[in-house]
DNA sequence: ATTGACGTTTACGTTAGCGTAAGCTATGAC
DNA sequence: GTCATAGCTTACGCTAACGTAAACGTCAAT
């Protein structure tokens, strides 16, 4: 069976370009304690096999993995996140399913549209206040 | 003493176009409930005279929340909103004050821009994924 | 004058997202 | 062997951002 998730294909530069990862390889390279790892895996985010008791990281894990910490940074909560990973893996479904599986795609996304124009709008107003700060620096004798 | 703040500049379309707001006029315009603005006013992110012992929110007030919820929506703590916040409060500081605060202006900024890109990477993921969705969808005879 | 809507404070409760020990196992180095 | 290193589980702790309840003030309307 080949890969259905297009979660595959997000991915970050491998420097290492390696097949396998230790719960320390990731939690060094995206910078988060084996903690956290741990508790992704409890909440459902991330499923590596084992070795022994062992926790065995494929390349697939390691793609989603990173997927989960640019939605952290752009605030979404675990369990959102858990529900757009879950997105992803649900092409089994019927065609209703796969109807309500769009739909929320499509609301995901006109959420995350609103998050950036929010952010524009901020970066609009540092902007705009850093200027302000640079001519009060420039007309002062401090 | 005329308005220094930037962030009176920051506004949303006021329907009634009133002076004075009370707290459930602003709990139900931003859809938040009471209690969390009292609780933003503990934390320092807002300061609304008082009429008596109740709050009387000015449109400055009501433009400082708008930044708030804006900000939150974006996944930003309290405190650092706060930051945020204080930052427009600090143009008495002399020179070097001054560019400490453009330089911490300018890592926020910066940080929304990444941000951004990552929000811009989920939707692409999302977008391709609802394509490829479509498609079995298309195929399918469920 | 009492009812109800709206406001207040104080204070304890709750959820998310881990941190931080405690105590055990496995494995390679010496 | 034993020591260090890396991993594991269990479980209690902690902070942020409010929710919720109690107990009270105030003012207009009935």
């Amino acid at each position: 069976m080949h890969d259905r998730s297009s979660l595959g294909t997000i991915d970050t530069p491998d420097a290492k370009n390696r097949q396998q990862y230790t719960i320390s390889d990731l939690s060094e390279e995206f910078g988060v304690t084996a903690r956290a790892l741990r508790f992704y895996e409890d909440e459902g985010l991330l499923a590596p096999k084992r070795k022994g008791t062992s926790r065995v990281y494929s390349k697939r894990d390691r793609a989603r993995l990173a997927w989960i910490m640019r939605a952290k940074n752009v605030g979404f909560s675990l369990s959102e996140i858990r529900e757009m990973i879950d997105l992803y893996d649900v092409g089994d479904g019927r065609r209703e399913q796969r109807r309500v599986t769009i739909k929320r795609c499509n609301d995901r996304i006109k959420l995350m549209r609103q998050q950036q124009a929010d952010i524009e709008s901020a970066v609009q107003e540092l902007t705009s206040f850093i200027k302000m700060v640079e001519r009060a620096d420039a007309e002062s004798d401090d």
